[in-house]
DNA sequence: CTTATTTGTTCCATAAAATGGAACCTGAGT
DNA sequence: ACTCAGGTTCCATTTTATGGAACAAATAAG
């Protein structure tokens, strides 16, 4: 084990939940002799890839690594312009919205906009999701071909509640369904009570892909406003595809009031 | 030199105007040979440091280091609240608002709220600035010493515009006139025709302290709204203030129209 | 205030990994 | 087919990491 992997099992420690570790942190989480713990958080401090709280014996990702973190954003240009549109989406419906990326079969938020409703979603930024009990990762796994989705789930899936698909023949028919409609939406899926929709835009250039979600209380918004927020996240969604010369995105589809995908 | 300076070598390389890089421009840059830039991207994109981008020989930083940038806000949660605060208020004004920390002798923002207004003031979040030519700066500094500000500039500094502080006496007049009135002003400083106001607190249980700063287009705000500014980040910041039991932030101060600092 | 106990640091010989020069690919342009 | 810049692989040498144990420091318990 080279000490890059355990600088960035350490790095990888972190969570809203763990905001900062210590030496015995790491000997439980990593199983590493605390000599090593102890030099590896030293030697990481030093680098500045992390920082001390305070004058405690606690270490923090450091403002450089959050720094870097925010170039991902310039670097992946695609993320910005598909927050652009989220936010503005966001603003108007005043309901939660998002933008994620998927990796492998998981699916992870990158930007957040929270709602202006007394009762909003709160996303967790930085979770990572099953991408198939997802809209946003139905939105994105719809990209991929039946084939390529075989695949990724070769050895199947446990769904997490009774409106997830239950096996890969049913996630098949819902990404056809999101391939037909332009759109994947979930209902009760990861939290009860929410309904999300999502549309997935990418970048053949650099072959990044995101999906645009908005997510807002199942009771709040009446069929004709969750048109409207299918209508805007796609018109966003279209102008982004037109930049990048996404074949993927379908910009001939009408929007029609349909169930789940 | 240990792998773990060489591959945050490498993450220091990225900027807004690089937001990836290639073997040659390590090679260029740091000088090291291309065999070990070759294999140290290799290395840092199999730990998922970094990611390729689409299926160049482009590497840029990955979602990991985008995630684990996330959590600086939550391990430091003191900026956290006070985003949270400067959002609001320029929500409410329609100015850009961002806020910063200092390291050193310089100041970074951290996160950035894009004014509502047609003329409105764009920051390039990730950027460095001096910090005693900026507003977010001094407000920062203000919180020192004047032996720690003199010890801090012990080499001196050369002013980069006509309003900046123009040597150490200067500053430090500038920094009495904040600890009176509780905020730091900038004009035509780093920008022509921008003005900001900056507001600094603290949480001495971590150590940590942040700027929260308004900028805005000088000939846009009037005396009176250019105050109510300034009310709006005091009254943020002495919540703050009051929560983490900052002693360095004085709550005991008027707000009166006056010249610069 | 003293003694356990938990947590963090330092030391050292061994084991493992990084280094850098050169040879060798690869692909775009001529 | 040739050239050339950019990228990768190879290998003996040098440097660095490893992990067990002794040591030190901080914290809790008596």
């Amino acid at each position: 084990m080279t000490i890059l992997s355990a600088a960035v099992a350490v790095l990888r420690c972190f969570s809203t939940t763990r905001p900062d570790v210590t030496v015995t942190d790491l000997v439980s989480l990593l199983g590493m002799p605390k000599s090593n713990a102890s030099r590896l958080l030293r030697a990481m401090r030093d680098e500045g890839l992390l920082e001390t709280v305070g004058d405690t014996k606690r270490y923090r990702p450091s403002v450089l690594i959050n720094q870097v973190g925010q170039m991902y954003r310039y670097a992946a240009s695609l993320i910005d312009r598909a927050d652009t549109v989220v936010a503005g989406v966001s603003e108007d419906v005043g309901h939660t919205g998002y933008i994620s990326v998927r990796r492998g079969t998981e699916v992870l938020g990158v930007t957040a906009h929270a709602g202006k409703h007394a009762l909003r979603v709160v996303t967790t930024i930085g979770d990572r999701l099953p991408a198939f009990a997802s809209s946003t990762g139905r939105a994105l796994l719809a990209r991929l071909s039946d084939d390529d989705v075989r695949a990724l789930y070769a050895n199947g899936f446990t769904p997490p509640s009774v409106t997830s698909p239950q096996d890969i023949s049913d996630l098949l028919a819902r990404l056809a369904f999101t391939r037909a409609s332009g759109y994947a939406e979930s209902r009760n899926e990861a939290v009860s009570g929410v309904r999300a929709i999502s549309v997935a835009v990418g970048d053949p250039a650099t072959g990044d892909e995101v999906a645009l979600c908005i997510s807002f209380p199942d009771a709040m918004v009446a069929p004709e406003e969750r048109l409207a927020i299918i209508r805007r996240l796609r018109e966003g969604a279209a102008e982004i595809a037109a930049l990048t010369n996404d074949a993927l995105f379908n910009t001939a589809i009408p929007v029609i009031a349909e169930e789940n995908s």
